[in-house]
DNA sequence: CGCCTTTGACCGGCGC
DNA sequence: GCGCCGGTCAAAGGCG
């Protein structure tokens, strides 16, 4: 104990300070003493404490209350370190095991601090893991749900009970009806080829359906599977049933984005099955076909634009008839959100008279028309999602609607967790009410279903294929540079970016 | 060897 | 009916 100092009151350990102990260091050890005794050497002594000693005179033990007790009622004196020779050996010994006993206690509760920084990186795993369970178990339940209305509706006596239903009590049926998205809808059909497909190839699969076309096509419509999109014209005189299971397999979600690679990432398996040069474009248009399971439905077509070669415009077509990694699942639902959103009810011919493109654009999205926009024209109504203007769409975005289209992604963005941490939680329902009501769909489909509940569908919906595709979209580093850097400057302020 | 890409042929829809 | 066009097929070849 070469630069140490202490004295013994009541004939316990007193103080015992290393020279080297920081002020949390000193701390713990007075958290042992009295309150007054660290009153008094931390607010008093503090300097002393590291440079000056005292020196106990008498040996016997003294109570001492207040610091100015200490002095008058022991008389003893403030000396240097240079006479700390003087101190009593036992009492320095005291003061090493007292001083070994904090250094114990500080080392417990760093360990404690690194055993609780360790449980709180194993949670936030958990947390990860559960909120990806918790999208498949969505998926597959939105799969059993479809699995059951298509056997309801095999079930003549069921399809009895259901008319009934309707008669007596039709806005619940239409409820149902509603919890039809998209998805569900593409299921209906995927099923069937599911079922045929069981014991064929992807190519007996082909060949079958090159078959029915070379037979003329004798084989129902709803035993095809991805068969080709050479679709059958809108034909208002069709079920409705039928008119809109053929759309929503045409109904497309195209992305534009900045990207150098020839695709983007998006978590899915993609085969290529054919390139084409189409009119007006001198880039080749790939066609791509998912081959994460067999009979999968969803394709895409990936193009570059002719103006700015480094847009790539990928379309996306179908809904998935197969779980989904993480990283894909965020595509996933763009494409049958998509055509939920588009498609949502049936469309006759009369809607698709409400269906003016340039209407639904601006008031589907007053505050970012330029990132997306909805094509109703021919052949399929496809909506565009346009990021590749980063800056100026997001700025404006937040100017208008705070913490809209950007913050979405946030939400369940796979590939990004840390910014679902780091961002507070958005304002939605408010938000995308706003937004959903909108299009010439909407005033279609209000003649069949209850506002509020299409404002939920809508809601879902738009929400989905925005965080879909933005998501998507993250996948790819680019992207994602981009997108931080964007989000950076509005967190740290959007008045220093005008 | 299996999977993937390439690429010319083929098919059906559509407009004239 | 013909030709254009988008979309798909499937053989051939490449690649790991």
């Amino acid at each position: 104990m070469d630069k140490g100092w202490g004295l013994t009151l009541e004939n316990k350990p007193f103080f015992g300070f290393n020279h080297m102990m920081n002020r949390r260091e000193e701390q713990l050890v007075a958290d042992h003493h009295d309150k007054k005794e660290v009153d008094f050497f931390s607010h008093h002594n503090r300097k002393p404490i590291h440079h000056d000693f005292i020196k106990k005179e008498d040996s016997n033990a003294t109570t001492i209350t207040t610091p100015s007790e200490f002095i008058v009622n022991t008389g003893l004196q403030l000396v240097t370190a240079s006479d700390q020779s003087t101190v009593d050996d036992g009492i320095s010994s005291e003061i090493i095991l007292e001083e070994e006993r904090a250094k114990n206690e500080l080392a417990q509760l760093q360990v404690e601090l690194r055993r609780m920084n360790a449980e709180n990186q194993r949670l936030r795993g958990m947390l990860t893991q559960v909120t990806n369970n918790y999208t498949a178990l969505q998926m597959h339940l939105a799969t059993l749900m479809q699995q059951q209305q298509i056997s309801t509706t095999q079930n003549t006596h069921d399809q009895i009970v259901e008319a009934k239903f309707d008669q007596e009590n039709i806005v619940p049926r239409r409820f149902l009806e509603l919890g039809r998205s998209g998805n569900d809808l593409s299921h209906n059909s995927h099923s069937s080829s599911e079922e045929r497909t069981v014991s064929k190839s992807p190519r007996n699969d082909t060949q079958v359906t090159r078959h029915n076309k070379a037979a003329g096509r004798e084989e129902s419509p709803e035993s095809e599977s991805w068969v080709p999109n050479k679709v059958p014209k809108l034909n208002s005189s069709m079920p409705i049933d039928q008119t809109t299971d053929a759309t929503m397999r045409k109904t497309r979600v195209s992305v534009r984005a900045r990207s150098e690679a020839p695709m983007i990432s998006d978590g899915c398996q993609w085969r290529k099955y054919g390139q084409k040069m189409a009119k007006g474009n001198p880039c080749p248009r790939a066609y791509y076909r998912c081959t994460m399971a067999v009979g999968c439905p969803v394709r895409k077509q990936v193009q570059r634009c002719a103006e700015d070669r480094t847009i790539l415009n990928t379309t996306y077509e179908g809904t998935h008839n197969h779980p989904l990694p993480p990283a894909a699942m965020a595509m996933a639902s763009t494409t049958s959100a998509a055509a939920n959103m588009l498609l949502s009810g049936s469309m006759s011919s009369a809607d698709e008279t409400l269906m003016n493109p340039n209407f639904l654009a601006r008031t589907m999205l007053p505050c970012s028309s330029s990132m997306a926009t909805i094509s109703a024209s021919a052949p399929f109504p496809t909506i565009t999602l346009d990021l590749t203007q980063n800056q100026n769409s997001l700025t404006y975005n937040q100017r208008s609607t705070p913490i809209s289209q950007f913050q979405i992604p946030f939400q369940s963005s796979p590939q990004h967790p840390n910014f679902i941490t780091s961002m507070p939680p958005p304002p939605m329902p408010q938000v995308l009410h706003n937004q959903s009501k909108f299009s010439g769909l909407q005033i279609s489909q209000d003649i069949h279903q209850p506002q509020q509940l299409q404002h939920v569908q809508n809601n879902r919906s738009f929400s989905d294929t925005l965080t879909a595709a933005t998501a998507a979209i993250t996948a790819d580093p680019n992207f994602t540079a981009a997108l931080a850097a964007a989000i950076s400057s509005i967190i740290t302020g959007p008045g220093k970016e005008q």
